[in-house]
Order: structure tokens, then C-alpha cells, then sequence
DNA sequence: CCCAATTTGTTCGTATGTATA
DNA sequence: TTATACATACGAACAAATTGG
């Protein structure tokens, strides 16, 4: 059926990527490199489709799919009528994807951090494995004690590497106006795109429970979690000490 | 510019949606429409995508858009080569999509389950609340035992109401074969395909306890759990103790 | 084992709708 | 108003996986 007709077959509809599957993945890659080269900046728009599709030699449609993954990683933020951005570490958007405490009541409400303690040390053994850096590799370690409606609720323990934030201090973490994040991005280069969690019930150790005002031992969650730049390198291990008293660690799973 | 022959405009290309934005997102409703009318039922295949565009009287490309948000969703499951299917609830999809608890080197086991408890009683204010059921509606309440590596790590105290589970009892519960959800599924027609947790750290109430082989008031996760259904029918409030000693819980957010 | 039919997955190209500046 | 950008929709062709003869 269906008769052939070769004058009709002039060029061909489909071209096997080189190496590893569809064109859109390929061009995800692509665009992941450019990003990581410094090419588009956070908070700038990338080129318009039209055009990027012609860069990659690609159809619209195809270019679409990759960015849609892109979005879908919080990587870019597409604005119907204005542009696709790459994203940055707005508080709203801080508040949005990274940070995971609500009240009882359902509403998520911004804290207030103080940084308590400062210091350039050495990496533990678990920190080190996490962050994949050599056994006692030197890091910089700070406490922040997080006021949520004014209650002291959360202390975060937080190490990064050292060799990465050359110049990092007690002063900047105080003066940042923007989140910790966003001072990773613009003071350090380093853009968090990704945070793996894992949490336990732990009885409070005695000096986080003195900051939190509870007794010792009583039950506070261990939230551990590593984040990860674009190319997938862990850049902060932080463990957060939570009293949920009032308030509590919210999920959607299967989703 | 651009002459106008209306001799070609023999048909629009766009029909805007009767009510309520795009078409695929109307389509969507339909179809989910027909999941909760049992047109099709659970692991069996929907027609093939040629067809459904047919009936719904749009294209192909349409189509697909509306059946990826509702794989998104994990409402279907697709195989190329084979169909789309209406998911259901193995064990492996279980285990992948509602079993939130991994050892601490990250492997996740699927757990043994005891029944220790079920009884027919009245909902207390929070499981009416969460289940929007009448103060002391009539429920079923039942407690779960799970092991896991040998291990007894979970006690689940579970709530459903008993007028959406007629027939339901400790025999039936003790001789599926399969997971709760897949018994939901099939002995009831309730299909969950999304749930809501909340998660705080508590001390070991004295009858947890005692089955977990810990102390009183030594720490615990208590994670609250709802489960909806397609229609976002609230089916089942669970609360579960989680001796988070050798195992934790899991989570990437922002993704 | 191979072939053909079926089904989803990917890609192309075009046209039109909608939001923004 | 106009231009630009992303969003939605259509239809066609081919790729890849599966199934059954």
C-alpha cells in the first residue's frame, strides 16, 4: 500500500544525534555547558528560541523540549512575552524551593538568620564524603539560629570547601542583603540548582538546645542536606537542627 | 502586507477551549473524567493515541501534551511499543512512589507488614478534619508493624472512613497479597495516586514503644499522611513512628 | 530468526494565540 | 500600535520498542 514516491524524499526529517540519544538531550547538554561556561549569567535572558534553534540547528518544537527540561530543573524561568531567564536566588524563589519548614497551620513565612559562630577548620569524615573532598580537607564551618514569627526554631550547621570560597568570612555572611545562596552565586560563582534531604528524629544536643531553649535530649529533626551546582558538584553540607513544636517539614511525594 | 485569499482559510487552525484555557488541559479533565467513570480500568491499556485523538477531535501532538501531564501525575504509565496503561499499585511502584524511608547507606527494602490492631470507631477531630468527614464520623482504624531487615522500624496507625470501605476487616487486611493501596484499588475502586506528609520529631508514646523496643520518649519521626485519590477524594490518613536509628527519610526538593 | 504490524518517542515546519514592552 | 517573546495547536514523517506470525 502506500505507493513510494522518490521524488519527494529530498532530504531527510531525522538525524541521529552523534552520541547518546535524542537531539533535545543533547542540546540540553549544550545549553547546561553554556551555562557553566558563564555565557548567559544568572538573571539574564538567554537568546529567543527562534534564534537558539538556528544556533543548535534544530527546530523550534526540539529546542522547546530541552528547555522544558531545563525549567523542569529549575535552571531557567520562562516569562511568556518577555523571555527564558537563568535563575537566581531571589528570596521568593529561596523561600519557594529550598527552604522546607511550614507552621502547623500550612504557611511557610520567611526567617530571620544570625550567624552565631564562624570558623575555618577541617573537614569530619562525613563531611568530607558527602562534599567529595580528601579526608580533613580544609573547609570554613558557620552556625546560623533561624527566628521563624520570632521563635528561635532551627540551627543550621553549614560547612563548605574552602578552596571554593576563597575570601569567605563572618563579614560578608552578616552583610549579605540577599539569601546565602545568592551570595554563593554572585560572590562565589557557585549556582545551587539542586538539594538532596535526608532527615532523622535526634534528642537535642546540649548546645543547640540551649540556643533553641528546650531541654537537652528532647526530640528535634536532623535534616541533612548537600546542595549541588549545575555541573553537579556539592558545594555546602549543611545539617539543621529543627524544633517542631510549632512547626513541622512538609512533603508531596510521587511527584 | 500578506494578502488575504480566503479561497484557503477553509478552516481555522485554533479553536479556543469552550471554558477554562488550553485544549490539552480540557482534554486532560476529560480523560481523568473517564478514569473516574471506569471506562478504563486500572492496568489496562487506553486506546492507542490515533484513536483518543479521533474522539476527542484533536491532533496527535495535542493529545500527547495532555496524556504527559497525566504521566506526570502518575496517573498513566506509557511503553513504547506496547500502550499507555492506567497505573496501579505493585509493589515496585509502591515501594518507588509512597515508601519514603531508606537505610542509611541509601538502599531501600520493601517492608514486612503485621496487622497488630484494627477496630471500627469514631474519627477524633484531626481525622475528620483531614479526611473533611463529619466530627466523629465512623471510621476504620487499624495499626500496622513493619519491619524492615528484620528490623521493627514503623508503627502506621491508619485511618480510612467506613463509608467508603464497607466490608473492610482484619482478615481482609491480613490476607491481601499485594500492597494497602493495591487492596484500595481493587477491593474498593479507590485509586490514590497523590499524598500530602507532614513530618515532625515526637517522643515515643509509651505503646509505640513498646513495639519499636525503645524507650519511652526517646526520639521519633511522626510522619502525617493523607491520601487522594483521582477526584482529590481524601481516603486515608495515616500517621507513622519512624525510629530513625539505623534509617531515614528521603527527599529531594525542587524537583 | 526474521518480518510485518502496532504503538509510543522524536523531529520537523508552520500557523495562530497571548502576554509583555 | 507595533514588535517581540513564549504558548498552544496542527499535521506529517521517521525512529525505536514490542508483539505475534
Amino acid at each position: 500500500m502506500m505507493p513510494m514516491d522518490d521524488a519527494q524524499i529530498d532530504r531527510p526529517h531525522f538525524i541521529a544525534a552523534p552520541s547518546g540519544g535524542p537531539i533535545f538531550k543533547e542540546v540540553k547538554r549544550r545549553m547546561l555547558a553554556a551555562l557553566a561556561a558563564g555565557e548567559w549569567k544568572p538573571g539574564e535572558a538567554i537568546p529567543a528560541e527562534p534564534r537558539l534553534a538556528e544556533r543548535f540547528g534544530i527546530s523550534i518544537g526540539t529546542l522547546r523540549k530541552a528547555i522544558d527540561e531545563l525549567v523542569g530543573e529549575n535552571v531557567l524561568v520562562r516569562q511568556q512575552g518577555r523571555g527564558t531567564f537563568v535563575a537566581t536566588h531571589s528570596r521568593d524563589r529561596m523561600l519557594f524551593l529550598f527552604f522546607n519548614i511550614i507552621r502547623h497551620d500550612g504557611v511557610k513565612v520567611y526567617p530571620d538568620v544570625a550567624l552565631v559562630d564562624f570558623r575555618k577548620t577541617r573537614a569530619d569524615d562525613e563531611t568530607a564524603e558527602r562534599l567529595r573532598l580528601a579526608p580533613r580537607a580544609p573547609v570554613f564551618a558557620y552556625r546560623n539560629a533561624l527566628r521563624l514569627d520570632g521563635r528561635l526554631v532551627i540551627v543550621d550547621d553549614i560547612t563548605v570547601p574552602a578552596e571554593l570560597f576563597a575570601g569567605l568570612g563572618a563579614a560578608r555572611l552578616r552583610q549579605r542583603t540577599n539569601t546565602i545562596y545568592h551570595l554563593y552565586q554572585y560572590g562565589f560563582g557557585l549556582s545551587v540548582v539542586r538539594t538532596a534531604e535526608t532527615v532523622r528524629a535526634v534528642g537535642a544536643p546540649a548546645d543547640v538546645a540551649r540556643l533553641l531553649e528546650v531541654p537537652t535530649d528532647s526530640p528535634l529533626l536532623l535534616i541533612r542536606r548537600v546542595a549541588f551546582t549545575l555541573n553537579d558538584r556539592p558545594v555546602e553540607f549543611r545539617r539543621s537542627y529543627v524544633n517542631t513544636a510549632h512547626h513541622e517539614y512538609p512533603r508531596e511525594p510521587g511527584y
